[in-house]
DNA sequence: ATAGGGTTAG
C-alpha cells in the first residue's frame, strides 16, 4: 500500500483536514477515523494538520491499535517534532491507558520539556490512570524547569486529591490558583468543588459553590453528585429542585445522582418523575441512567419495573447485572438471582468482586450455605479473583447463620489477609442467632478494637447478654458506651407521601404532624398487645429510647394516617428493624388490613395479614 | 486551521 501510494499523484490535503476537523469537533469520532482512511485510499497524504484531529478521535474511542498505526504514519511523514502532533500523540497514549508509551515519547522528544501542554497531557494521563505519585512528581519537575503552570495543569492535577490524605496538597493547589489568578475560572472551581466533596469536606465544597456567581451545569452536578456520594440523599433532592428553579436543565449525570438518592430514600414517586424526564430527553440509551433506574425501582420494592428496565436495555454492563442480582437478593429471591448470575456468565460477562459480594450475600440470606461456599471457591479458582475482607465476611456470615460457628472461627484464622470489623461482626451476629456467649465475647473484643465507634456492635453484644440473663455483662457494655460518649441515636426511617419524603427519628417530635402521629401510634398500641420494654434493640442501634418510639413505628403511624386504605406502605429504615418493631408491624398489618413493605439495611420485609415474608427475622 | 481540562452507577 505504502509503495503504491507514493506513485499516486498527491492531492492537496486541505479540504480533507477541514472535514476531519469538523467531524472531530462534533464528536463524530469513528466517522473521522473512517474519513482518514479514505483520505489515504484516495492518495492524498495527511500532514501535520490532519493528525491532531485523528489522534483525538482514537483517544476518545480508546483505540490503541489505530493510534499506534497513526504514530507510525506520523514518523513516516516526519512530523513527530511538531508540537501539536506530539501533544496529541501523548494524549492519545494516555487515553488508551498506555501511559508508559506516552512518557517514552515525552522523554525522547526533548523539545516537549519546554511545552506546558505536553506536561498537562501527561499529568492528566497519570491522574486518570491512578498514578498519583507520578502526577505530582511531574508537576514538581515542571516547576523546576520553569515551565508555566496554567489552569489546565490544575484541572489535570486536582483530581488526584480525592482521598483525605491529599487534601492538604489540594488546598495548596487552591492557594496556587489564587496566586496565579485563575481561581475564578469556572472549570477550576468545579474541580475544587469536586475535590472537597470527594474528600468528605461537604461544607467546604458547598461554600465554594455558593460563592460561584455564574454556575454552570457541571457546577450544579459537582455538588449534587457530591451530596449523593456522601449519602446526603435528602440534600440532593433539595438542590435538584433549586437547580430546576434556576432554569438549569439536568443532564444524565444529574439524573443518575437524583435517581440514586430516590433509591436511598425509597422515593418511588419522585423517581418516576425522573424516569419521565429521562424518556422525554432521550437519555434511555445511557447505561448509567438505566442502571440507576434499575437500582431505584429495586430499592423502592418494585421488582417488576426494575426487571422491565433491565430487559429492554440494548446494552447491559456488568453493573446492570450486579444491580439486578443484588435486587433479587434483597427480596429473598435467591433462586432467581442465582439463575440471573448464570445467565450473566453464559452471556460471556466476566464477574468481578462486587457481583460476588451480591451472590454470596444472597446465598447467606436464603440459607444456601453450600451453594455459597461453592461460589466462593469458584470465585478464586475459576475466575481468579482475590477475595477481599467483604467476601470473607460473607463466608463467615454464611457459616455462622448455618450454626457452623467453629468452622467460621477456623475460617477466620485461616484468612490470608487481616480480618476487618465486618468479618468479626458477622461472627458476632451468628453468635447472637445461635446463643454462643463465649465466642461472642471473643468476636466483640476484636470488633470494637477495629471499629470502636460503631454503636451497633455494642447493642448486639448487650442483647446477647440480655438473652442469657447476664446482668453483669449488660452493665459492662453500658459503662463502655458511656465512656465512649456515643451521641444521638442514629436510627431513622423514611416514608414518601405525595412526592415528599418524610423523615422520622427515634423518639423525635419535630415532624410537623407529630401530635397526630403519636395519637395514631397510641391507638395502634392499644390494639396491639404491646410488648413494653426498654431493652436495647438488637442491631437496630436505637439504644436507650423506648422501642415504642422507634422511627419505623412513627413512619408506620404517619403512613396509615396519610394514605388511603388498601394502599401498600413502603418504609425505609437506615439500620435494622428490631425484633420488637418487627412484631409490632406484623400485628398492625392485621389490625389495619394493610400491606407493609419495610426495607432495612440489608433486605426487604413484607408484612401482610399478621404474617411476615421472612421466617427468621433477619 | 491544528494540542492539554472539570461532573456519572452496582
Amino acid at each position: 500500500m505504502a509503495t503504491g501510494r507514493s506513485l499516486v499523484r498527491r492531492v492537496a490535503s486541505t479540504p480533507w483536514n477541514a472535514r476531519l476537523r469538523e467531524l472531530a469537533s462534533q464528536s463524530l469520532f469513528s466517522e473521522s477515523i473512517t474519513l482518514y482512511r479514505s483520505m489515504l485510499r484516495s492518495g492524498s497524504s495527511p500532514d501535520a494538520f490532519s493528525y491532531p484531529f485523528t489522534l483525538k478521535s482514537c483517544a476518545a474511542l480508546s483505540l490503541p491499535v489505530s493510534g499506534q498505526q497513526l504514530h507510525c504514519h506520523v514518523i513516516r511523514e516526519g512530523c513527530v517534532a511538531e508540537p501539536f502532533v506530539l501533544t496529541a500523540l501523548i494524549s492519545m497514549y494516555c487515553k488508551c491507558g498506555l501511559v508508559e508509551g506516552a512518557r517514552k515519547l515525552f522523554d525522547e522528544n526533548t523539545q516537549s520539556h519546554q511545552l506546558g501542554v505536553c506536561y498537562n497531557a501527561l499529568i492528566s494521563g497519570y491522574t486518570a490512570n491512578a498514578k498519583v505519585a507520578d502526577a505530582t512528581c511531574l508537576f514538581r519537575t515542571m516547576k523546576e524547569r520553569c515551565v508555566s503552570v496554567d489552569s489546565v495543569t490544575m484541572l489535570g492535577l486536582v483530581p488526584v486529591c480525592t482521598v483525605p490524605d491529599y487534601i492538604w496538597f489540594g488546598m495548596s493547589l487552591h492557594g496556587e490558583c489564587v496566586r496565579l489568578g485563575i481561581d475564578s475560572e469556572l472549570a477550576v472551581l468545579n474541580s475544587f468543588i469536586t475535590m472537597y466533596m470527594k474528600c468528605g469536606s461537604v461544607e467546604s465544597g458547598r461554600r465554594l459553590f455558593d460563592g460561584v456567581p455564574v454556575k454552570g451545569l457541571i457546577t450544579w452536578n459537582a455538588v449534587i453528585s457530591g451530596y449523593a456520594q456522601n449519602g446526603l440523599a435528602y440534600d440532593v433532592l433539595e438542590l435538584y429542585e433549586e437547580m430546576k428553579s434556576y432554569g438549569v436543565r439536568p443532564d444524565p449525570v444529574t439524573l443518575v445522582s437524583v435517581l440514586s438518592s430516590c433509591a436511598h430514600l425509597g422515593a418511588q414517586r419522585i423517581g418516576q418523575e425522573v424516569e419521565k424526564l429521562v424518556e422525554a430527553n432521550g437519555f434511555v440509551s445511557n447505561v448509567f441512567v438505566s442502571n440507576a433506574l434499575i437500582s431505584m425501582y429495586a430499592r423502592c420494592g418494585n421488582l417488576a419495573k426494575a426487571r422491565g428496565v433491565f430487559d429492554v436495555m440494548p446494552v447491559r454492563s456488568l453493573v446492570s447485572w450486579t444491580a439486578m442480582i443484588g435486587c433479587y437478593g434483597m427480596h429473598g429471591m435467591a433462586e432467581t438471582g442465582l439463575k440471573l448470575f448464570d445467565d450473566m456468565i453464559r452471556n460471556g460477562i466476566r464477574p468481578d468482586k462486587t457481583v460476588f459480594v451480591m451472590v454470596l450475600s444472597t446465598c447467606s440470606h436464603s440459607g444456601l450455605t453450600n451453594k455459597g461456599l461453592e461460589l466462593f471457591d469458584a470465585m478464586k479458582r475459576e475466575y481468579k479473583l482475590e477475595p477481599g475482607p467483604e467476601h470473607y465476611a460473607c463466608v463467615v456470615d454464611l457459616l455462622g447463620r448455618a450454626g457452623r460457628i467453629d468452622e467460621a472461627c477456623e475460617f477466620i484464622e485461616s484468612m490470608p489477609i487481616e480480618p476487618d470489623g465486618a468479618v468479626w461482626g458477622a461472627l458476632l451476629g451468628a453468635c447472637k442467632i445461635h446463643k454462643n456467649v463465649d465466642m461472642a465475647e471473643v468476636a466483640f473484643a476484636k470488633v470494637i478494637e477495629l471499629e470502636p465507634m460503631n454503636i451497633g456492635y455494642y447493642v448486639l453484644m448487650s442483647n446477647i447478654y440480655t438473652d442469657s440473663n447476664n446482668q453483669e455483662g449488660i452493665w459492662r457494655i453500658r459503662v463502655m458506651m458511656r465512656e465512649r460518649g456515643f451521641k444521638k441515636e442514629p436510627g431513622y426511617s423514611y416514608v414518601e407521601h405525595k412526592g415528599r419524603v418524610h423523615l422520622f427519628l427515634a423518639g423525635d417530635r419535630s415532624h410537623e404532624q407529630t401530635e397526630e402521629v403519636y395519637r395514631m401510634l397510641d391507638e395502634l398500641e392499644t390494639s396491639v398487645m404491646e410488648i413494653e420494654g426498654n431493652t436495647d434493640c438488637d442491631r437496630c442501634g436505637e439504644v436507650s429510647s423506648s422501642t415504642r418510639e422507634h422511627s419505623e413505628r412513627l413512619a408506620v403511624a404517619f403512613a396509615i394516617l396519610k394514605t388511603s386504605p388498601g394502599a401498600e406502605i413502603l418504609v425505609i429504615k437506615n439500620l435494622r428493624v428490631c425484633e420488637d418493631c418487627h412484631v409490632f408491624i406484623k400485628m398492625v398489618s392485621k389490625i389495619v388490613d394493610r400491606r407493609f413493605v419495610v426495607r432495612d439495611a440489608s433486605r426487604f420485609h413484607y408484612f401482610e395479614d399478621g404474617l411476615c415474608s421472612c421466617k427468621d427475622y433477619w
